[in-house]
RNA sequence: CGGGGCGUAGCGCAGUCUGGUAGCGCACAGCGUUUGGGACGCUGGGGCCGUGGGUUCGAAUCCCUCCGCCCCGACCA
């Protein structure tokens, strides 16, 4: 059934998302400030646990963290033409201190390549200097005509990873490790979130970028999310920044520079990719409550009797289980149920004066809403049996994720097949058109190449579209 | 940035057409009874009716301005 005040999936998916993050308690509308949110505490607790372990895999990957300034002089945007054209339009500038009118006005960083390339420049001397392995955790803005809450806001949380390398071969690596190692590593493993690892187009690349390589996620209206870009910017941002270094021959060299992001969207994608009409589900790798404990008695011998059988049961869980005892009074259980349930809590314990007879608690799963995932077990072994069914829910999750999206994937032989597809999900195609084609497709359909797969099957086809020879498959979908 | 909708108590709304000094439900506070799937009774507090201007004896209500939010597009992590 679902929660008051929860719009249903199907009946407006937009709404639902909104009412879920409202709800849950996850942000605020900043309304004093055009497209921003505030992130409220549970919201921030997910991406201070998505930080952390992102921020792992970086530095297990050979990254040392460092911070550069909020404010760009302008003129550097302006050094490298594409990212100029890509980024102009949503630029936040400063052009006052005070009452005083900047000579050099500023613009406050949508990413930060072009600071960051400054100071590479300066840096880099030697090829013994690279490669420079640095990321950045930041906040950035950009105007967006419209926003949604985590999705696409004016100003978001990120990290950026910038890095310099001797040749492309070694940038390429490093692009290419980043998005398996550390972006796909962490979508599937801690957001359990199955993403296709794909190359962009040309029409989608980053502005500046020689390649860029990305992850998307379907949610469940069968929309694309690119949760993850890693690019290759080849020498464009050296050669604009004068990034050089002196080989083993004593020559000159420009170098190649990489950058990489992921942001607080990965709240949002993880929102539709889980949660359900009840509301919030969360993973329990990422559940900053994965376990809450509804303590039930109807008087003080009861309460007392209950109180420290809560006591001992959760005596061990400090350290190795998120947890959270709600013993809040003059809230009915069923009331705490419901709330637990709205705000994702992976795994619900409730602990009774019958449970005290029978040597018993209740044991909820949220992936499984209402009675349907409830059952009784021993208290005997509790702990174990809960870090076990945090496991199971985390692999249930993702399991349901990929076959939903398995089931909403078609391979698609015609521009009609297409054009209904993309209704519901995404489109496997043969593709050897050009990005006018691609921009035509968009107007018509208002899909878009999401990405092509790098994981290609080789297997010789025709381009529905233009009707030449490829073996080139990839993705079609409506993007958020 | 275009088209549409909406701003009245923390939330959801009524009142606006037809001007007369603001109301309902939930939430909140106190007391009492309750507590195994959203408890109940009584009492009470809380509103510059989004902003600024205009019309009027009088404006939540009529007119203009600006701002914000939502939806649908175009632009983007």
């Amino acid at each position: 059934m679902p929660k008051d005040g929860i719009t249903t999936r199907e009946h407006d998916y937009s709404q639902w998302y909104l009412d879920i993050v409202q709800q849950a308690g996850l942000a605020d509308y900043a309304e004093v400030v055009k497209g921003c949110i505030v992130f409220k505490p549970f919201g921030y607790a997910i991406w201070e646990l998505m930080q952390r372990q992102l921020d792992d895999r970086i530095k297990e990957t050979g990254h040392e963290n460092a911070y550069f300034p909020l404010l760009i002089p302008k003129s550097f945007i302006m050094k490298e033409s594409e990212h100029v054209a890509g980024f102009a339009p949503e630029l936040f500038e400063v052009t006052h201190i005070g009452n005083e009118k900047l000579e050099d006005p500023y613009v406050i960083r949508p990413t930060s390549e072009t600071i960051i390339g400054h100071f590479y420049s300066k840096w880099v001397r030697s090829y013994r200097d690279l490669p420079l392995l640095i990321n950045q955790w930041a906040n950035v803005m950009r105007a967006e005509m419209r926003t949604r809450p985590f999705l696409r806001t004016a100003e978001f949380l990120w990290q950026e990873g910038h890095t310099v390398h001797v040749d492309e071969a070694d940038a390429e690596r490093e692009t290419l490790m980043i998005l398996h190692e550390v972006y796909a590593d962490f979508a599937e493993r801690e957001m359990a979130m199955p993403v296709i690892r794909g190359l962009k187009t040309e029409k989608e690349k980053f502005p500046g970028a020689l390649r860029s390589y990305c992850i998307e996620a379907m949610m469940q209206d069968g929309r694309a999310l690119q949760s993850g870009t890693s690019h290759n910017l080849g020498q464009n941002f050296a050669k604009a920044f004068d990034i050089t270094f002196t080989d083993q021959n004593n020559t000159v060299q420009t170098a190649w520079t990489t950058s990489w992001g992921v942001s607080t969207r990965l709240i949002g994608a993880m929102i539709m990719t889980h949660s359900d009409d009840e509301g919030l589900v969360l993973p329990p790798r990422l559940a900053p409550i994965q376990v809450v404990v509804v303590p039930i008695h109807k008087n003080e011998g009861e309460k007392s009797a209950v109180m420290a059988a809560v006591g001992a049961l959760t005596a061990q869980w400090k350290g190795r289980l998120r947890f959270k005892i709600d013993s809040r009074e003059n809230l009915s259980p069923g009331f705490k149920y419901n709330e637990w349930e709205l705000k994702g809590v992976p795994v619900r314990v409730e602990v009774g004066p019958k449970d005290l007879e029978k040597g018993t608690v209740a044991l909820a799963r949220r992936d499984m809403p209402g009675k349907a995932g409830k059952s009784f077990v021993p208290q005997e072994g509790l702990t174990e049996r809960i870090e076990a069914l945090l496991v199971e829910i985390q692999q249930a999750l993702f399991d349901r994720a990929l076959q939903f999206r398995e089931a909403r994937t078609a391979f698609v032989g015609s521009y009609d097949e297409l054009k209904l597809q993309i209704e519901t999900g995404f489109a496997r195609a043969y593709w050897a058109g050009t990005s006018e084609d691609e921009k035509r497709i968009q107007d018509e359909s208002r899909a878009t190449i999401r990405c092509i797969p790098l994981d290609q099957p080789g297997v010789a086809g025709i381009c529905f579209y233009t009707g030449k020879p490829t073996s080139q498959l990839v993705i079609f979908a409506r993007a958020y």
